[in-house]
RNA sequence: GGAGGGGUACUCAAGCGGCCAACGAGGGCAGACUGUAAAUCUGCUGGCUUAUGCCUACGUAGGUUCGAAUCCUACCCCCUCCA
């Protein structure tokens, strides 16, 4: 393997351990067996998640085997990793579900020929108790309070469960039932990934190589990527708010995106930031990385579709694609532009438009609106815009 | 089981009888400047066709008072210490 591939190979990861084992495994020739899990529980992938499938996809391209686990056994003990939320088992049918929906979002990524799906109740599920006292016998309490959020707790005080020792030990016991060489995740699962190393170890296995991915920022450039938080970029996002997303990050964010999600090269890559170096717009660079993104989620087409949206409506202030239509009733024959306003959806409540216009970001056909106490006539048609993102054309009836 | 502390708007967090639709910060939205970047400055950030007005809101339900987020009672929930 070329110097080149072994850096793609290792692009973004925060570890790789050990990384001889890794050139020692390649060296072989031998297609590797990749493992990664995920969460049966959701299934609404964000760009945050495909940091992990894209570099599953690396070593696809690689001509390695690609291991996508489901943990639908593991997700009824709940992961304590993090925030420590009960969940309620999933139904078989869910489950079920929740996979589909997985492949058809995640083949927008990987090679479904070479990807296989597994669940790891389908071993699981079969192991006796007694099977089940036998790993837990291969491991220590002590080993355990070694990661960090149990030693935490156990030092202050705070309540753990003994069930939520099982989490790692099964998620390490699901990589000895793949067989698995190489284990994908994030840097918080990092201990629950050198569970596998142990435990393969223990059962005579060769120990998999951990690698773990950083977890990457939202939009806000702090936080890390995550739909609770509201910073995220969905994967089934619309090509436009896609696009939008993407251009509104920060330029030091747009590094990292590049880095962890563009599958242009290294040195494509360094050879656009030495450009931007030396005076290139930033913006152009973003576009790019936005086409990108788009089109591997909506196709080609999408994606130039979406850059000659953008420039119409936000280089060049114009008006989007397809403006929305909506009717109006005005039972008194006019209505005031605040009502207008509220009733076409364009603000949360008329005391909201009337704030707007007062900052002077409502506009009528054009023409900036200053009167909070205007009234549009029935019968007419009228472009209404709030803000630069809001728009819609507006039939008073 | 005992003792104490606390539940306020999207979040954190003041207020502790009237000047409270509730300080401040963060976040969000909008305007200016721009590259829908960052930084910066400004305004807004319960609802009602806007009003010296009304309605809803400070854990829940009652009560005291001309008047309560603020006082009283009961209840629910959270935290700390002791057992």
């Amino acid at each position: 393997m070329s110097e080149d591939a072994y850096a793609e190979l290792r692009r973004g990861a925060v570890e790789v351990l050990l990384e001889k084992d890794l050139g020692a495994k390649l060296a072989r020739g031998r297609p590797l067996r990749v493992k990664a899990g995920f969460d049966p529980t959701a299934p609404d992938l964000h760009l945050g998640h495909t940091v992990l499938i894209n570099k599953l996809r690396q070593f696809q391209e690689f001509g390695h085997q690609v291991m996508f686990l489901i943990g639908d056994f593991t997700g009824m003990i709940g992961d304590p990793t993090g925030k420590n939320v009960t969940r309620k088992p999933l139904t078989r049918e869910e489950v079920a579900a929740n996979a589909q929906t997985y492949q058809e979002q995640i083949f927008r990524i990987l090679d479904a020929q070479r990807t296989e799906i597994v669940f790891n109740s389908t071993w699981m599920d079969r192991m006796s108790a007694a099977d089940l006292i036998g790993l837990a016998a291969r491991q220590t309490v002590a080993r355990m309070l070694e990661r960090d959020d149990f030693h935490k707790r156990y030092a202050g005080g705070q309540p753990i469960a003994i069930h939520e020792f099982l989490y790692p030990l099964v998620q390490g016991y699901d990589s000895v039932a793949m067989k698995a060489d190489v284990e994908l995740g994030g840097t918080d699962q990092k201990f629950n990934l050198l569970m596998g190393r142990q435990l393969q170890e223990e059962f005579g296995q060769e120990p998999q190589v951990v690698i773990t991915m950083p977890l990457l920022e939202g939009l806000d450039g702090v936080q890390k990527m995550s739909k609770s938080l509201g910073n995220y970029i969905g994967i089934t996002d619309p090509p436009g708010e896609m696009f939008g997303k993407v251009m509104s990050i920060s330029d030091t964010l747009m590094w990292r995106y590049y880095e962890l999600l563009s599958f242009r090269s290294l040195g494509d890559i360094d050879a656009l930031k030495r450009a931007v170096g030396e005076g290139a717009n930033p913006r152009d660079a973003k576009v790019d990385l936005a086409v990108e993104l788009v089109a591997r989620f909506h196709g080609a087409a999408a994606g130039g579709q979406a850059r000659e949206e953008f420039f119409r409506r936000f280089r060049d202030g114009g008006l989007p694609d397809e403006v929305p239509e909506v009717r109006v009733p005005a039972p008194a024959g006019r209505l005031a532009i605040a009502s207008v306003l509220k009733e076409s959806g364009l603000t949360a409540s008329a005391t909201q438009a009337v704030q707007l216009i007062g900052q002077g970001a409502v506009r009528v056909d054009g023409q900036r609106v200053s009167d909070r106490k205007l009234s549009l006539g029935a019968g007419g048609t009228y472009l209404i815009q709030v803000g630069k993102r809001r728009v819609a054309r507006v039939t008073i009836a």
